[in-house]
DNA sequence: CTTCTGCACTTCTATACAGAAGTAGTTGAC
DNA sequence: GTCAACTACTTCTGTATAGAAGTGCAGAAG
């Protein structure tokens, strides 16, 4: 699940940091899913071997890594990721209502294919699963996505009933392939989209959109997933936090 | 120069972040500038009649703010912000060469406005320093920029000479001012830009201008600065972390 | 049935101490 | 003069301990 680079580098790393890739991985396998506690940091250290304030430094490094959560008197708990809600605000319907409204997917296609050489260079191999996924508001096509996934990773993934996956695919990955996101790295930039696309946002063939490339990435730095999404500039808005 | 509420709100804090604030508080007044280390984590303890343990909480809080750094054997330092590079990395040269060119900076105007509302609203007060800037690459404008201050905060800065403030804002706020920009918030969009910006940039009446609408805040989550930049759509792009 | 009290648990704060690891300057040997 | 060793610092890691503060549940009191 960790990559195992990460799990055998047990070499000369302080314990708190080697007992946080320990705790990761065990979270990985989906040993403590759901909202039950894990155990108190009494019983890890006494486990472990280790005292009560490296355990405490190692699930403190957790909870900054946005994995868990821990709340005084009641015990430290996964992290339900709460992620995509804030990766999606671009197109942020700044329509009449300003609901928070997650807009409706469609998986368009999906299939096996070899990656574009830039994609496989950012995912380390070709060998991939792309998802094709249009996103609707209010029937309205807002948003063309193609996603690229390593095979290896996510395999079986191209099979999988569309119903099961939902509107959200980080929370999916999570359940499913036990891979959790832990960050994204985002580039916006401005085209004329191809025409495949254009039509399928319903317009003109001289439009312009804004393009969302991502690349996200997992505990331990491997990349994750590619994906490009292009919508209509008009009512593009992307919002980001920095610092 | 912290907000006061901060500083009189010693009431029932912990005892780190009491320390925080004060630390806080003497950088902000300027007492430890430049690259000089500040006091170690065992004078501030005696200083301060604390603990080590809680003094290293209270630094290393900063550390996570990014206000402070330290070096293991050397001491803790001020971290020149290193930021604006940071968050100037739209409209980048993706040109011939992918080299760290600052773009130069030419201010257009600056005067004593009323803001918007939508400004004041943000910034708190309608009493405002309104600055409109141009910044060039290789002689090319690429972006013209509008930034609001609250003239409580930085008063003076319209009228001080132009050199005297160079091509990054943010370090100049702390050197000056003693405000440090602790974080931001970004809205990227796209429009058809007024003729004036249009004029100023060299675009025609109908093109397409990125648009970046960046609250920056200080340490204590007030907002200190409201920009609009506007650059040509087309080499637009625009990096960002997630998570 | 509702409210209060107590208890066993949790995480959080704060202290103290020992030694590892890294840095920078000085001193001394060659 | 150069380079190595030493030294006096710094932050970092790890341990141990005490009590505060918050939670959730069970059982008593009303």
């Amino acid at each position: 699940m960790m990559s195992p680079d990460r799990l055998e580098q047990d070499n000369r790393l302080p314990a708190y940091l080697r007992l946080r890739d320990r705790i990761a991985a065990r979270v990985a396998a989906g040993e403590w899913t759901a909202e039950v506690a894990l155990p108190s940091e009494n019983v890890f250290a006494r486990e472990e071997g280790l005292s009560v304030g490296t355990v405490r430094k190692a699930l403190q490094q957790l909870v900054s890594e946005g994995l868990l959560e821990r709340r005084q008197g009641a015990g430290t708990f996964l992290r339900k990721p709460a992620f995509e809600p804030t990766l999606f605000r671009f197109f942020a319907l700044q329509d009449a209502d300003r609901a928070k409204t997650i807009p409706v997917s469609r998986l368009v296609a999906r299939s096996l294919q070899t990656a574009p050489a830039e994609v496989a260079e950012v995912l380390g191999t070709a060998d991939c699963i792309r998802i094709d996924r249009l996103r609707l508001l209010k029937d309205q096509p807002i948003l063309s996505e193609e996603i690229w996934l390593p095979r290896a990773r996510f395999d079986g993934i191209e099979t999988v009933a569309e119903g099961e996956i939902g509107p959200l695919l980080y929370p999916f990955y999570l359940e499913r392939f036990g891979t959790f996101v832990a960050h994204a790295e985002d580039e916006v930039s401005f085209a004329t989209p191809p025409a495949e696309i254009a039509r399928r946002l319903g317009l003109a063939a001289d439009a312009f959109v804004a393009v969302i490339e991502r690349t996200a990435f997992a505990l331990d730095g491997s990349a994750i997933e590619w994906r490009r999404a292009m919508g209509p500039a008009r009512s593009f808005r992307y919002r980001s936090r920095i610092g």
